[in-house]
RNA sequence: GCCCAGGUGGCGGAAUUGGUAUACGCGCUAGCUUGAGGUGCUAGUUCUCGCAAGGGAUUGGAGGUUCGAGUCCUCUCCUGGGCACCA
């Protein structure tokens, strides 16, 4: 055989003989695995190389996984609701849905070249009404269970997508896709009780059996924020007996609080007996204003209005102090009004010292005069029976003081938020319910699901707090199916993060028509093994799939309480120039345009091969010259060694092979595909020098390539007369005994300086490897004659001489 | 400010977990091959002194533990990511 390597011929040709026999469909294996991807946006622009990596990573554990004798499930998707697609119909008038299928066929196009295993029957697309139907059928289920609920609440809105949007879209108070910064605004909304699974969704990170990198866990115990403290209840020093409840995580401070703050949304601050009632509206006027990032970034300097005529009593001293209306106190965090000790609080101090509050020290440990505000724990000092005590036992009986005259409790406070579901904006899963002027809220039945989105006129935004489908009266105008009377459709969409949040259910059971997911299909595949995806998603997906997972569970209809077994994130391929790939820079890379320069697999291994998995790194083109040089070689092992002869490996050669058996076994395992890509090659160039290598060697060699270069070793396999495929065989085990080398090469130091070297048999005595170190001629003259003080015997690595 | 991750040749990066630092690959240098290209072949390549043998230095920096430290401990500087007036 003397053809030449060439990608181009055989690429096409496996792939679709892969397809059409279904080679990786083996779905009746007793043992599963299902690994998976997040599924893409499919977005106008088409790959570049940094999406595949992730793909490439999963179909190399597949490829492995199939070999290694698994039923391997492993499918592809379509997250296609969003505004690039709907802002693409504002501007062209097209249907978001044609456009979408467009960059849906450009995408699959571009992954059918890389050559993955994806099955595409299981193919599933969140914007299809069958699949979208099932989301509509969760929302259901979750409002049933009171767990969607209206509100009328400010909300993050975004003036420019004309859209409210979810705390997890944001982005420094910005809208994370357009950058513009977002507005409070009263409005209408569906939201979903997410901070109902606060609890669970934070324990069961620490799950065992939950194999996340703790990089995201973390991430996540942020976001959530969980903070252990006191809800104490201040008396309003007014005739109605109103009182104001704050939060604090600080109760053993609670001695030295001088005043009170509200935040503007606090209802206290329109109280009856507010005597300078002008200036409080005005200021909660202005601050209404303000975007949350001029609130928090911008606000340096805090400002705020005392409330004339109102006091609050401290439970614990009887005092009376003052209640200032300040908008650095959130409403939407806690109770919305904080106890203010200036003396251990950075931000109460800095109000207090504007205002000419008094500063009260309680914890000993600082100087409230020089140094500012002491933040640590410390002893209690001035604080009435509580003195003398360390910070947490005062907490502790403090809060028990307070339980017991009913002036509050212990409290748990989240930082996470309910999430904001609905958006004014037309490409997205309409909100199955009806709003009767008799019945209230009504949802639509079960059987008229999916609730289809209707054609419209214009995708324009309204601006009005309505999606566009608000303009369609024959849609909206639907009877009460309760009372048949007249009743309106909900117009909201729900946000983009809806169809991922349970899209790896409906792969297990696709076709399903009687329900989301089949009872028996669900206990097969669940829960996902392995899922691969980018770690921009910590706190959005990710959270929101768990919580909708938790909540299903919960519901009876999924056998697993986390979806996700093991999480692995991968690291963003950047442009040469370090900067992110954008059409915007110029700087994007077509994995079509390598493909037809170096060959997809070529690609595939270098993708593996350029740097740690999950670490971001700089795409650089010329680095493929050295994995199609390596495939080149491999290509060339074949002639002249595949004579049919029995040959004899080396017993070092041996030794080799199985240790890069266990290698690429474990590295795969371990998402350390760099170095599996390495091992290979070091095999590969060993090889390369033998005359002859046997055959056996020769296809464990093909076997361990081909997750990472599936083409070429099914190719040089198929060659070798084997007539089932490759990834029907079986993944090589290597033999333990096999591992150990004959001879071993020991380095001698001296006072820890490496001197010489020598190559010695592996079970020599330890007397004869010391006598063989010091007869070392360089050895010697660095011992300058001295006598050694000791030998330290490290067997089969090192003699160290010390004097 | 808080929480993660990480600093190793010209570059991407390895290092059996405390035991020969710089594997593998890119690039570069020299040579071969080709009409010409390089996605071909061979040799060399951490820096530095030396013709060589060999010496010295070196894993962001400073200390420490150890026979022995990229790896462990203390302090410190820098980079990337996340959160951030969350009481």
């Amino acid at each position: 055989m003397e053809s030449r390597y060439s990608p181009k011929t055989i690429e096409p040709k496996w792939q679709e003989k892969w397809e059409k026999n279904g080679t990786f469909r083996h779905y009746d294996r007793p043992e599963k695995f299902y690994v998976l991807d997040m599924f893409p946006y499919p977005s106008g622009f088409g790959l570049h190389v940094g999406h595949p990596k992730g793909y490439i990573a999963t179909d190399v554990v597949a490829r492995m996984k199939q070999l290694q004798g698994y039923a391997v499930l492993h499918p592809m998707g379509w997250d296609a609701f969003g505004l690039p697609a709907e802002q693409f119909a504002i501007k062209n008038k097209v249907h978001p849905s044609v456009a979408t299928k467009q960059n849906i066929a450009t995408y699959k196009e571009q992954m059918h070249r890389i050559g993955f295993t994806y099955d595409w029957d299981r193919e599933i697309d969140t914007t299809d009404p069958d699949y979208y139907k099932w989301t509509q059928w969760i929302f259901l289920k979750m409002w049933e269970k009171g767990l969607a609920y209206e509100s009328h609440e400010p909300i993050n809105w975004c003036p420019s997508c004309q859209t409210g949007l979810a705390n997890e879209d944001l982005e420094d108070g910005a809208c994370e896709r357009c950058g513009t910064p977002v507005e409070k605004k009263p409005m209408r909304q569906w939201v979903l009780r997410m901070t109902e699974y606060a609890d669970r969704l934070l324990s069961d990170l620490d799950r065992e059996d939950l194999d996340w990198e703790e990089q995201i866990k973390e991430q996540q115990r942020n976001w959530i924020g969980r903070s252990e403290g006191a809800a104490v209840r201040f008396a309003l020093a007014t005739e109605d007996q109103a009182s104001v409840e704050v939060f604090t995580t600080r109760l053993d401070t609670i001695f030295g609080c001088t005043y009170v703050v509200v935040a503007p949304e606090h209802p206290i601050a329109e109280h009856q007996g507010i005597r300078n009632r002008a200036e409080v509206t005005e200021y909660i006027g202005k601050t209404r204003k303000k975007s949350d990032l001029e609130r928090t970034e911008l606000a340096k300097e805090k400002t705020g209005v005392k409330l004339e005529g109102i006091e609050a009593v401290n439970p614990f001293t009887d005092e009376k102090v003052p209640v200032f209306v300040a908008d650095y106190v959130l409403g939407s965090y806690g109770t919305g009004a904080v106890m203010a000790v200036p003396a251990h609080d950075e931000r109460d101090f800095e109000f207090a010292k504007k205002y000419g509050l008094r500063i009260v020290e309680t914890v000993s440990g600082g100087d409230p005069a020089t140094e500012g505000a002491f933040t640590d724990d410390g002893v209690l000092v001035n604080s009435g029976a509580f003195t003398g005590l360390s910070s947490a036992e005062a907490r502790e009986k403090m809060t028990a003081w307070l339980e017991e005259r009913g002036f509050g409790k212990g409290t748990v406070k989240y930082k996470m938020r309910d999430w904001t579901f609905s958006r004014q904006r037309y490409w997205g899963e309409p909100i199955p319910l009806i709003h009767c002027e008799k019945c209230g809220v009504v949802p639509v039945p079960e059987a008229d699901l999916p609730v289809r989105l209707p054609d419209v006129e214009s995708y324009e935004p309204t601006g009005t707090g309505e999606s566009p489908l608000a303009d369609i009266d024959e849609w909206v105008n639907v009877p009460c199916p309760s009372c048949g009377g007249v009743g309106k459709r909900e117009t909201n969409t729900m946000p983009q993060w809806a169809g991922s949040c349970w899209y790896y259910l409906r792969y297990i059971d696709p076709k399903n028509t009687e329900s989301f997911v089949g009872k028996k299909e669900e206990k097969r595949w669940m829960p996902v093994d392995l899922y691969v995806g980018g770690a921009e998603h910590a706190t959005r997906h990710l959270l929101y799939s768990r919580f909708w997972h938790k909540f299903l569970f919960d519901l009876g209809v999924v056998s697993t309480d986390e979806p996700f077994k093991r999480l692995v994130h991968v690291g963003l391929i950047n442009a040469s120039d370090g900067r992110k790939m954008s059409k915007r820079w110029g700087n994007v890379i077509n994995p079509d345009d390598i493909i037809d320069d170096f060959g997809a697999d070529a690609l595939r291994l270098y993708e593996m091969f350029m740097g740690p998995f999950t670490q971001n790194i700089a795409w650089n083109t010329e680095g493929l010259v050295g994995t199609r040089r390596f495939l080149e070689k491999v290509w060339k092992l074949s002639p002249e060694t595949r004579d049919g002869q029995q040959a004899m490996e080396s017993r070092e050669l041996e030794a080799l092979l199985h240790r890069t058996m266990r290698k690429v076994t474990e590295d795969i395992d371990g998402f350390r595909f760099n170095t599996a890509v390495s091992g290979l090659m070091i095999l590969v160039n060993a090889l390369e020098k033998e005359s002859r290598i046997s055959r056996a060697a020769y296809e464990t060699t093909l076997i361990l390539l081909s997750p990472f270069a599936p083409h070429i070793a099914e190719e040089l396999w198929q060659e070798l007369g084997n007539e089932r495929s490759i990834f029907l065989g079986s993944w090589p085990q290597y033999d333990p005994e096999k591992l150990i080398e004959d001879e071993v090469r020991i380095a001698v130091s001296v006072n820890g300086k490496v001197r010489d070297t020598f190559s010695v048999p592996r079970d020599i005595p330890e007397e004869e490897l010391k006598s063989q170190a010091l007869e070392s001629e360089n050895v010697r003259r660095h011992m300058e004659g001295k006598e050694p003080k000791r030998i330290v015997v490290v067997p089969g690595r090192i003699v160290n001489i010390v004097v």
